[in-house]
DNA sequence: AACTGCACCAACCGCGCGACA
DNA sequence: GTGTCGCGCGGTTGGTGCAGT
């Protein structure tokens, strides 16, 4: 019967996105929430598919992603989980939840793939073929294993947001239950709109730069600290390159200087709590229903015991992948 | 200065899966 | 049981910038 094509490929835009189309695509997520991508081109009225939309929704706009500068933390993290679990990036990002799946692929195919092949190189020089050892689990144990870890982790996501909600001194920037979605995605969606403010501030920084080099930087930072997008914009942000947006960082403290400072000191941060709030909130797509209030004191009794006995630090990095540490 | 090769990354494409009628 | 639809995932591609010649 065939696959029917997922939009109308004529009249459809392709190629990269332009700041306009990506305050378009804010405004009408900020509005309704992500989801339902199908309705989205005909209701912005961009010429984009369904599927553009949501991947760049995902992979780039959405809030409290961290782009670039991956620490050694993460980067050990990857190694780690890549041997576990293989290719199965979106997987992978679920334990990094500040960073994308096609991120987090796109670091290991440029960097970390190259520099392991590069070592198991030397090291097969040095000392022969040790490789194969390091595979000690049949694959669908592993799949098997980390599907459950998924499934915990989605639970724990369901399970925690009112715990989460109650144990926050401030309440404000995660109001959880579904029934009260639109300040979560307010909140959350402001930030991504301040993204984009800071992303049309270099942009049309850079344009001028073109056109008119010099021009004082303040004046394009008052002209986009527009209140309807975004919030806020400190100078100390004003370098951010238009290919690799910095400031398309997270927003509520897990981004740059700071986490990247004390991560690389050896103090893994990816605590429940964090975890929890970025893989169930910010991503805002999680397909669980979280009003549903139903006895489960049993199952989170064990989820948090579970992840309470790996530890706050570095609970992660426990998770019996000892077999891939020597490839660091 | 012009050209070439390479690295990087955003975006696209095709497929699989689950939900639903 | 079957077909359709929407979404997510992983592999791949194409554009861009940079370094080397």
């Amino acid at each position: 019967m065939g696959r029917p094509p997922c939009c109308d490929k004529i009249g459809v835009k392709k190629g990269p996105w332009t700041p306009e189309e990506d305050i378009i695509l804010v405004s009408y997520i900020q509005e309704h929430g992500p989801g339902n991508w199908r309705v989205v081109p005909t209701n912005t009225g961009l010429l984009r598919c369904s599927k553009s939309c949501r991947l760049r929704w995902t992979n780039y706009l959405r809030p409290g992603i961290k782009r670039g500068n991956f620490t050694e933390q993460e980067e050990k993290m990857i190694i780690h989980l890549q041997a576990l679990l293989g290719n199965r990036w979106a997987a992978i990002a679920s334990y990094l939840p500040q960073r994308t799946d096609n991120d987090i692929k796109n670091y290991w195919n440029t960097h970390l793939k190259k520099r392991l092949e590069k070592q198991q190189g030397n090291d097969e020089q040095n000392q022969g073929s040790s490789v194969s050892q390091s595979i000690p689990k049949g694959q669908w144990e592993r799949r098997l294993q980390t599907d459950i870890h998924m499934a915990k982790q989605a639970l724990c996501e369901a399970l925690s947001l009112d715990k989460w909600n109650t144990n926050l001194p401030d309440s404000k920037p995660f109001p959880i239950t579904l029934s009260e979605t639109k300040p979560i995605q307010t909140s959350a969606y402001a930030a991504s709109t301040e993204n984009i403010a800071r992303l049309l501030q270099n942009w049309t920084k850079k344009s001028q730069n073109s056109s008119q080099a010099g021009s004082s930087q303040s004046s394009t930072q008052t002209s986009f600290n527009n209140p309807s997008i975004g919030t806020s914009s400190s100078p100390s942000e004003g370098t951010i390159s238009a290919t690799t947006p910095e400031g398309f960082d997270s927003f509520m403290g897990f981004n740059s200087s700071n986490s990247d400072v004390s991560q690389s000191e050896g103090e893994p941060k990816y605590n429940a709590a964090n975890v929890i709030a970025e893989a169930g909130i910010l991503h805002g797509e999680s397909k669980i229903n979280l009003d549903i209030q139903m006895p489960l004191t049993l199952l989170e009794n064990w989820l948090f015991d579970d992840a309470s006995a790996q530890g706050q630090e570095g609970y992660l990095m426990d998770m019996s992948l000892g077999e891939s540490a020597d490839l660091i």
